[in-house]
RNA sequence: GGAGGGGUGGCCGAGUGGUUGAAGGCGGCGGUCUUGAAAACCGCUGCGGGGUCCCCCCCGCCGUGGGUUCGAAUCCCACCCCCUCCGCCA
C-alpha cells in the first residue's frame, strides 16, 4: 500500500503512474474521503479535549465536597456526539483504508513503459540453445517414455492440472530441492525456513494478494479465513509482520521450499498441455528484506542468485524486466528469468524476482530501528523465486532429452540423485 | 475438546476507576571520569494522527472489538493468541 500523505502530496505522479499500468483508481474519490476525514478529526477531537478538561474538574469538585451534577450532565451530552462522530469517522477511515488497499504500487522509472508482456525489455541472455540432430519432444512424451510423469492417473485422483512424479521423476523434484536449498543457504547466505503452508487472510493482505486476488486462491473450508500458500512469499514475508527489526540485522535474507497452490482462474485454455501450469507446484523462494537505500542493489543479487541456479544446471535463460503492463499489483519493478524450452521453441518464464519497496512492508507494519537510533522506518521487502521447482523440471527433461525419448541429468545433480545409504 | 493461568513501551516487568503514556530494570543515545575501554555516576529515550506543523498545542493507543462511567491499562461482555495440566491424536 501506499502511504496516504504522499500519495495526496504527488497525486500527478499517482495518476501518471496508475495510467502507465492500465489501473484504473479513484483517486478524486480519496482526495475528498481524506477531506472529510480531517474535518471530522478536528471537530471529534476538539470535543474530546473538552471533555477531558471538564472530567478532570469534575474529579477535583468531587474532591472538594462540590456538586458536580450539572457539570456531569453536560459533559455526558458530549460525550454522546463523540460516540457518533467516531463511528463516522471510523467508517470514512474504513473507506480510505478499501480503496488504499487496492491502489498497485508506482512501477520505478527504469521499467518500460507498455502494456504487456510484449513491451518487456531484454536485459540479457545466457547459453547456448541446443540443437538437436533428431526431432525434439516436449517433456509430456518425454517423462510418459521415461516413466516419470502421469498426468492421467493425477486427473483421477484429483482432477486437471495435477500431476503424479513417480519413481526418478519424484527424486528427480526432491533433488532440485535440495540443490537449490544448499546453494542458496550456503553460498548466497540465506536462511533456510520451512513455514505453514496454510495462511490467514491478513497474512495475504500483507503482501497483497488480497483484497483483489481471492479468485486466485485456494480456500480452506471450516476456519473460513485460512488459505493455502499461493507461494512462499507469503508466510516468509509475513514472518517479521508487526515487527521492528534492528538495522545491524539488515539485510535478512530467507529461502524457503514450499509446494504453491493456485486456482488458475482465468488462465483456461493456456498451457494446459503438461506441467507449465498447475493448481500445485514446489517452488524455492528468496525473500529479503532490506534498508531502502540498498534495495536497488538487492534485488540485482537476489536476480542473479537465482540465475545462478539455472547456470549450474547448464539451462540457457535469459532475464527481462516486466514492462508497467505487465508488472504484478505489489511490485515496484520485476526482472523475469526465462528458461529456453527446445519443444516450444521459446523462453518461459522460470523465476520472478521483484522489488517491493515499502509496499508491502507499510500493509504487513514491518519496520527496523535505524542504528544511530531514531523513528522506526518501513524496510523494503524482495523476493524472488529461485527457482519454480517443476518447471526446472520440464525444462530438465526437454534440454537435457536424448534421441531415445529418455533424458540426462545435469551433472551438478547426479549427487543428489545417488543413494546414500 | 475440558480445566486453569496470562497477553502492558525495543526487551523484561509494576500497575484494579481521576495529571499513569504508564514505576523499576535491561538495552540504546549523549555526557562526566579515563591514554583508551570497562565500571560507576548524570541526563535523554514509545507509536500513530490532527492543528496556520521545523517552537508548540491537541487527540488516540496498555492483545482485538464492544459496553458501563463525567472519567477505563484498571470494571463488564465477546473474540483472538500464548502457556500449563487432562483427554484425543500423526
Amino acid at each position: 500500500m501506499l502511504d496516504l500523505k504522499w500519495i495526496l502530496a504527488n497525486l500527478d505522479d499517482v495518476r501518471a503512474a496508475m495510467a502507465k499500468r492500465g489501473a484504473e483508481v479513484d483517486l478524486d474519490r480519496l482526495v475528498a474521503l481524506d477531506e472529510r476525514r480531517r474535518k471530522t478529526i478536528a471537530e471529534v477531537e476538539k470535543l474530546k479535549a473538552e471533555r477531558n478538561e471538564s472530567s478532570r474538574k469534575i474529579g477535583q469538585m468531587i474532591k472538594a465536597g462540590e456538586d458536580a451534577t450539572p457539570l456531569r450532565e453536560r459533559v455526558r451530552e458530549i460525550g454522546e456526539r463523540i460516540k457518533a462522530l467516531d463511528e463516522e469517522l471510523r467508517g470514512i477511515e474504513g473507506e480510505i483504508r478499501d480503496l488504499l488497499l487496492t491502489i498497485p504500487n508506482v512501477p520505478h522509472e527504469s521499467c518500460p513503459v507498455g502494456e504487456d508482456d510484449s513491451a518487456n525489455r531484454v536485459e540479457r541472455t545466457w547459453g547456448e540453445p541446443r540443437t538437436f540432430d533428431f526431432e525434439v519432444r516436449d517433456h509430456v512424451d518425454i517423462g510418459e517414455i521415461s516413466g516419470i510423469l502421469d498426468f492421467e492417473r493425477a486427473a483421477r485422483v484429483t482432477g486437471a492440472r495435477f500431476v503424479v512424479l513417480t519413481g526418478q521423476g519424484a527424486r528427480l523434484e526432491r533433488a532440485l530441492i535440495q540443490f537449490m536449498l544448499d546453494l542458496h543457504t550456503e553460498l548466497h547466505g540465506y536462511r533456510e525456513v520451512l513455514p505453514p503452508f496454510i495462511v490467514n487472510r491478513k497474512s495475504l493482505l500483507g503482501t497483497g494478494q488480497l483484497p483483489k486476488f481471492e479468485e486466485d486462491l485456494f480456500r480452506v473450508d471450516p476456519p473460513g479465513d485460512w488459505y493455502l500458500v499461493p507461494t512462499a512469499e507469503v508466510p516468509v514475508t509475513n514472518l517479521h509482520a508487526g515487527e521492528i527489526l534492528r538495522e545491524e540485522d539488515l539485510p535478512l535474507r530467507y529461502t524457503a521450499y514450499t509446494p504453491c497452490f493456485r486456482s488458475e482462474a482465468g488462465s483456461y485454455g493456456k498451457d494446459v498441455r503438461g506441467m507449465i501450469r498447475q493448481h500445485q507446484f514446489d517452488k524455492v523462494e528468496l525473500v529479503t528484506f532490506a534498508r531502502p537505500e540498498e534495495s536497488w542493489d538487492v534485488l540485482e543479487q537476489l536476480t542473479g542468485h537465482a540465475e545462478e541456479a539455472l547456470r549450474r544446471l547448464e539451462l540457457p535463460y535469459r532475464v527481462v524486466t516486466l514492462s508497467t503492463g505487465d508488472l504484478g499489483f505489489s511490485a515496484a519493478k520485476t526482472y523475469d528469468i526465462e528458461v529456453w524450452l527446445p519443444s516450444q521453441g521459446t523462453y518461459r518464464e522460470i523465476s520472478s524476482c521483484s522489488n517491493f519497496l515499502d509496499f508491502q512492508a507499510r500493509r504487513a507494519n514491518i519496520r527496523y530501528r535505524p542504528a544511530g537510533g531514531g523513528k522506526p522506518r518501513f524496510v523494503h521487502t524482495l523476493n524472488g523465486s529461485g527457482l519454480a521447482v517443476g518447471r526446472t523440471l520440464l525444462a530438465i527433461l526437454e534440454n537435457y532429452q536424448r534421441e531415445d525419448g529418455t533424458f540426462e541429468v545435469p551433472a551438478v545433480l547426479r549427487p543428489y540423485m545417488e543413494s546414500r545409504l
